[in-house]
DNA sequence: GGTTGACCCCGCCCCGAGGTCAGGCCGGAG
DNA sequence: CTCCGGCCTGACCTCGGGGCGGGGTCAACC
């Protein structure tokens, strides 16, 4: 450096006058914070300027000049560690980079608008966790007569077996569509919901059970699965896990009334997993 | 819990035998990395299930159903802190909050996108830097002859014209574009980038100084600033840092060529910040 | 010559939504 | 017996800074 300088200030030279501004007036003037400054200054994207007789950071042109473009860089959303890269690279790679910077931006612009879109299905209650049809069917129950718990309990059960199987979840609504046509089998269901209350012992249940298993039994091919599906190696764990949801020790009654009808579906010989 | 139960399994109880999966298949069912579940936990989305003589944690289809929930809504983006509270308020509630958040997204889309926006423009050189007029000035320097390091400087001077005083940039760029048209201009500019090569005493300075000075004036209404426009504060210390740039002890025939002119407009009357 | 308020120094901890690492226990298979 | 994979915990890392606290400095005002 030249002693004969230092008259000017304003810039990067450490003579004896002070000669550039302090961290905030820098701050200020590219628009960010002394906080971010100073960040950038400890990843290394901005050169430590000189200090003076204090030890305040005095910033020269040259220094504003660079924290302008760090800024501006990161404004547009390139990630610190690439602004010093990019800012000492040529204009070639320059380029590059940015080019690639953009599509990963735009690569989460468009996973946010999903977001968004899968958000506003939501808007008015489940139909987030679950499609209209499924919504159709809970509201048919509803329209049946069925009891809201009943109705809840199956809301529930449709959210773990969307969850759970999302492969068979069509089928699975389409078998409820079916049964639900015929006025015997909500009726027995209906009972069977019923029988929550009723003792374990109750010859009724056997009753039930073996009415349930046969209305199930007569639209055979409703219990099938598709052709070609190969269930997964925990297949039973999540059929055991839907199937008996919401038998979590409240009623033994209608535990028990579940395994009689899963007994005599398995004696007709449905394929029903052992879980 | 009632000790009859116990053999069906895959539900929330934690009698003798096992009841539930490990976090490992709850995370797999649920679409989650184990990681995420735990983190979960230890942020009160989801209670502690029971855990077996091993101390693993068990989960039951309750706890994979709310698992699922928690999951949806985090994964629509959903801050973790809301996902609690949220599940469980009622429907009212659940849908206003739902409305905000997706406001909050939609904010957010907006300010990438418009980032990348501006990315784009930074796809080919300095565009994200200096406007489209600004480069055309730069331009024009290269054909006027002017050197490629005069370019680069000037370049780093208008960035900083650009950042430090944007409410005068575009006069700054009129003024420059006006006296670009002058041959005498250009022609008494490139003779001053060459005095920075000059000896601090050369003679030639003072008389460059003149021409310069008497050029500038030539052109007065061109070196008014706007009426009405009321400097801040800070204007001597902005001006002496784009005005100095390049005066980093590089050449003191050019710093004492640059004070000369300065002084020269300031006998004429022409308000130039002492800084 | 105090005192006040603004500014600067440094360093530590905090956010969100988990990821990664390290060290160790548990269960089943070879 | 050892190996592998899954599980446990806790601690530290990410990114771009924000907030806070203790202490030094500067300029102005009383």
């Amino acid at each position: 450096m030249a002693p004969s300088t230092g008259t000017t200030g304003g810039v990067t030279t450490s003579g004896g006058t002070i000669g550039g501004v302090t961290i905030g007036k820098a701050a200020a003037f590219a628009g960010v914070t002394v906080k971010t400054v100073r960040h950038y200054h400890r990843h290394g994207l901005l050169a430590e300027p000189p200090r003076d007789s204090s030890g305040y950071r005095r910033y020269g042109s040259a220094d504003l000049l660079r924290l302008v473009q760090v800024r501006t860089l990161a404004a547009a959303g390139v990630p610190l560690a690439e602004v010093g890269p990019l800012l000492d690279a040529d204009a070639e790679r320059f380029a590059a980079a940015l080019t690639d910077v953009e599509r990963r931006l735009t690569e989460r612009i468009a996973q946010l608008v999903a977001r968004r879109d899968t958000l506003r299905q939501l808007a008015d209650g489940d139909r987030l966790l679950l499609p209209d049809r499924a919504l159709a069917i809970l509201d048919r129950l509803s329209d049946l007569g069925f009891s809201d718990d009943y109705v809840a309990g199956q809301r529930e059960a449709l959210v773990l077996a969307k969850a759970l199987a999302p492969e068979l979840f069509d089928i699975f609504l389409a078998q409820l569509e079916h049964r639900l046509d015929d006025p015997e089998f909500a009726d027995l269901t209906k009972r069977g919901w019923e029988a929550r209350s009723w003792d374990p012992d109750d010859p009724r249940i056997e009753e039930l059970a073996s009415a349930l298993a046969d209305n199930l039994l007569a639209h055979r091919e409703l219990l099938a699965t598709p052709t070609g599906y190969r269930p997964g190696p925990d297949a039973a764990t999540r059929y055991g896990l839907i199937n008996h949801h919401l038998e979590d020790g409240e009623s033994t009654a209608w535990t028990r009334l579940n395994a009689l009808v899963e007994a005599e579906l398995r004696a007709a010989g449905v394929p029903i997993p052992h879980q």
